[in-house]
DNA sequence: ATGGTCGTCCCACGA
C-alpha cells in the first residue's frame, strides 16, 4: 500500500497538478495540506473520477486538510483535541480495514496534519501557538500509540530536524522552523515510539521536500525538508519503502512542496 | 539588510 502527503499549496490551484500527480504515482492513501478552501470548494469531481474517497477538514482562504482514499473510509475524525478555543483547520484522521504483513485484519489510521508555520517566533500569537500545538500532538500521539495499531502520522510539520536537512542552515537559525524549541518537541514525538520514514532508509543529505518559490531556491536546490510521514512499531514494520517524488518540483505552475510518499506491507480486505 | 513569489480574496495576509 503506498501512502503520501503532500503540501499543495491551494487544491484549486493546482487541480490540474494533483490529477496528474495521482495518475502517475497511484498512491492508494493521500493526505494533502494548505487546501486553501471550504469544504465545499474542494474540486471533488475531478478526484472522484480517478476512483478517491474524499474526507476534507477546510477552511476559508488559508490551512485546511484532506484525505484521499481508494479505501472507505471507515471513520473520520477532525481537529487536534486540546484547545477548544483553536478553529484552525489542520488536522484530520481517517481510519481504514486493512490486513496486515501476517494476514491479520487489524485498523488503519492515518492522519493529515498541517503544523502551524510559527513566524515570527517574536509572537506568542504564531510562535507560542505552534509549541501549544506541537504540545498537545504529543499528547495526542502518545494516548494512540497505546492502541499498538498500525499508524501514519503524516503531514507539513514546518520543522527541520536537522542542520543536514536544509541546504544552509544557516539562513534558518531565526526561522520557527528550526528553533531548537521545535527540533525539540518534534524529536520528543519521535521519541515516544515513532519511526521516520525517510530517515529510516536514508542517511543521505540534501533530501529535501520544500523549495521556496523566491530568489530561485529551486533552481539552486536551496531547499529543507519539512515534509514528514511518522510511523508506529506496527506501521514501521511492514515499511518497504520511502521516497521524495522532487521532479513534481519541476511541472508548470508547481507547489512550493513535493509529495513524499512510503510504501507497506498491508493490503486490502479481500 | 533587503527583496525576492505565490494563493486567496478584494486587500492585505500568510507562507
Amino acid at each position: 500500500m503506498k501512502i503520501a502527503t503532500w503540501n499543495i499549496n491551494g487544491v484549486k490551484a493546482r487541480i490540474e497538478n494533483l490529477v496528474a500527480w495521482l495518475k502517475e504515482s497511484q498512491p492508494d492513501i493521500v493526505c494533502l495540506q494548505e487546501i486553501k478552501t471550504v469544504d465545499e470548494g474542494f474540486p471533488r469531481a475531478d478526484v472522484e473520477a480517478l476512483g478517491y474517497n474524499i474526507e476534507t477538514h477546510g477552511q476559508k482562504g488559508f490551512n485546511g486538510v484532506a484525505i484521499l482514499s481508494k479505501l472507505p473510509f471507515d471513520e473520520v475524525i477532525r481537529g487536534l483535541p486540546g484547545d477548544d478555543e483553536d478553529d484552525q483547520a489542520r488536522f484530520i484522521e481517517g481510519v481504514f480495514s486493512v490486513v496486515d504483513a501476517k494476514g491479520r485484519k487489524t485498523a488503519l489510521r492515518v492522519v493529515s496534519l498541517y503544523l502551524p508555520n510559527g513566524n515570527p517566533i517574536s509572537e506568542d500569537r504564531k510562535f507560542g501557538y505552534k509549541l501549544r500545538w506541537m504540545a498537545r500532538l504529543e499528547r495526542w500521539a502518545a494516548e494512540r500509540l497505546r492502541l499498538e495499531e498500525p499508524l501514519v502520522l503524516a503531514g507539513d510539520y514546518n520543522v527541520i530536524p536537522e542542520k543536514e536537512d536544509a541546504r544552509r542552515w544557516q539562513d534558518w537559525v531565526n526561522d520557527a522552523l528550526f528553533q531548537p524549541e521545535s527540533r525539540q518537541a518534534f524529536r520528543r514525538l519521535l521519541s515516544l515510539g515513532f519511526t521516520e520514514s525517510i530517515r529510516s532508509v536514508t542517511d543521505s543529505p540534501e533530501v529535501y521536500t520544500f523549495w521556496d518559490y523566491q530568489a530561485g531556491a529551486w533552481q539552486k536546490n536551496n531547499g529543507i525538508r519539512i515534509d514528514h510521514l511518522l510511523l508506529s512499531p506496527e506501521a514501521s514494520n511492514t515499511l518497504r519503502g520511502a521516497v521524495v517524488e522532487k521532479h513534481v518540483r519541476s511541472w508548470e505552475k508547481p507547489s512550493d512542496h513535493v509529495p513524499v510518499a512510503i510504501d507497506l506491507e498491508i493490503t486490502v480486505p479481500v
